[in-house]
DNA sequence: CTCCCTGTCTATAACGTTATAGGCGAACCC
DNA sequence: GGGTTCGCCTATAACGTTATAGACAGGGAG
């Protein structure tokens, strides 16, 4: 039950003082070869491991990176995902990952300002960017290292990753086009959302290339309830029968409106086609009649930590960014 | 650009001793009422949170919970609703949440060994337990306290939340007899974990209860992968044509096991019965006919984050302990 | 021989917190 | 009036680390 070893333990083996051993494992010039090495032999056999805690107070860096996200409703899916793909990336590094979620109804600057204001992590990762994002303001002008899943107007500014939703956009609607279908519905993600917007220009853009009309549903977004989805859906084919293409924007919403024609007696390959997004492999397993484009989740992860952990240990260096082209099936 | 209050701020403003600020705002018995009132107001006004670091380091206390799982393969989907709840239940605590996830083919003691001795979080929670964990023989031969999702066979002696899968076995039989189903394919949990073994049992006794015949599906489990288990669904089905009930552990290989049983022409409801556990809510959304059994996911998180911070201040108390019912439908 | 440099190493202080021992005045008792 | 007790507060040290300034010996130059 001996203590954990410290600094002073390894000074005591070496007849050493603290500050040099310090020196020593910091690889600093002005000790020794042959000191460093005999220092680094004694940590390796005691096993020693700096305390986090001292080298906190003394410097202030937490070797931590935090994740803020909001972990609920079906896009919980595509977050667990994405955090455990940073978990990956982060794995091997001197880095832990923490978790601060936001719930609904909770304000997401809270645990942002949370983190900056008491300096409690080297650097911050989000997701679900929107336009003018309040969080990326706010750490942009607080000089704070954060990487986004996803991009605002400020995006020359800051490290993120991003998925090209929008030549998603152009490349489901000429899947489609290809397939001879003339009108496409489209189930659009909230427009409030950066990628959204990306998403519909790129799906016009085809859309007049191609001379397919898009009709956009109203009322209801991707990351909607299955439920309203299903049923709206099936009101609007309804009223527009000429529809005979589909685009989703996420698999629940592929699968919850295909369910909106099935209910029509439509079926997919015959009356109608579906290209839909997928992040999580999931309508490969249960529905693979859709024409499914894939979003790499595990780079993005993997991608966002190492931006992460420039940002905070190089903020001189240019922002790490990457935009991320969709896989076809 | 004023830095970060600390306990010498106070002592300034007060004419304090940093001591006494401390003690005041620990609320300790020598301290006159005037003097915390007064030390309060200032603490409030100026914003002042304990540097952690600091706390730290002086008590060995990292108010920090640290959840070790698997975030992998389908399982992912229910750990990450895990890990939502834990967060939910750290909510409004001094808690952080620490995520060290293992990986496929990583040692799942080595994150544990590393906490442990590094002293890097006050508690630890994992999850899926087996019989004779060595995580739990680990975390308790060096007293560190922890609280597990399942249990093993030491479960007297640590806290636990766990979902009564052998009731749910017990129920999933019934439910199928009470529809009149004799013959029933089982697709289990891998039985190395304890809550597979649990369920079997279950299920074993309701069918010896009921006369109904219970056939565990050999070769597949329900972690496996989805096209392993519809192909050797489809094959047990070929040669025992008489089974009219399937009983699934998980919504994804409910799925993927009545695919199986309709690549045979055959119809849920019609030719035959399926009950499955939902921890997800995945099956309500997509194939209703199924008869769900929810196990309630958000209880469990929110019970081992309580359970956790109740280990690691009060060591002494009994430890806290739960089975949780399963809902019907 | 003195002076200065160079190459190593060390002493000290500090980050923010809290446990411990002690100080000091006022009130109390005999 | 002298001693004790009580209520309230403070000084000090320590957790483990690292930045800073400086110490000390040996060697080279003048």
């Amino acid at each position: 039950m001996s203590a954990r070893p410290t600094l002073k333990t390894i000074a005591g083996l070496s007849g050493l003082a603290v500050a040099t051993v310090s020196r020593a494992l910091k690889d600093a010039p002005d000790i020794s070869a042959a000191t460093k090495q005999k220092v680094r032999q004694i940590a390796l056999e005691i096993g020693y491991v700096p305390d986090r805690a001292g080298v906190r107070l003394r410097t202030g860096k937490t070797n931590v990176i935090s994740v803020v996200m909001s972990t609920e409703h079906e896009m919980m899916n595509m977050t667990a995902r994405l955090i455990s793909a940073i978990a990956a990336g982060l794995r091997g590094t001197r880095y832990h990952l923490n978790m601060t979620p936001f719930f609904s109804g909770d304000d997401p600057m809270r645990p942002i300002r949370y983190i900056v204001e008491t300096a409690s992590a080297d650097a911050v990762i989000i997701n679900q960017v929107e336009p003018g994002d309040p969080r990326v303001e706010y750490m942009l002008a607080n000089g704070f290292p954060f990487a986004a899943h996803g991009r605002s107007e400020r995006a020359d500014e800051y490290p993120w990753f991003d998925f090209d939703n929008e030549a998603y956009g152009r490349l489901a609607v000429r899947k489609l086009a290809g397939r001879g279908r003339r009108r496409v519905l489209m189930v659009a993600p909230p427009l409030a959302q950066s990628y959204g917007r990306h998403m519909l220009d790129g799906a016009h853009a085809a859309a007049r290339q191609t001379g397919t009309t898009l009709v956009v549903a109203d009322r209801i977004t991707s990351d909607g309830r299955i439920d309203d989805i299903r049923s709206r859906v099936i009101e609007i084919l309804a009223g527009d029968p000429a529809i005979d293409g589909l685009l989703a924007a996420s698999p629940v919403a592929a699968m919850a409106a295909v369910g909106g024609f099935e209910a029509h007696g439509l079926r997919i390959g015959r009356d109608f086609d579906t290209v839909a997004k997928d992040a999580i492999d999931f309508l490969r397993l249960f529905r693979s009649e859709i024409m499914i484009v894939t979003e790499d989740v595990a780079r993005a992860g993997e991608f966002l930590a190492r931006a992460a952990i420039q940002a905070a240990t190089d903020p001189g260096r240019p922002p790490m960014q990457f935009l991320d082209g969709p896989a076809e099936d």
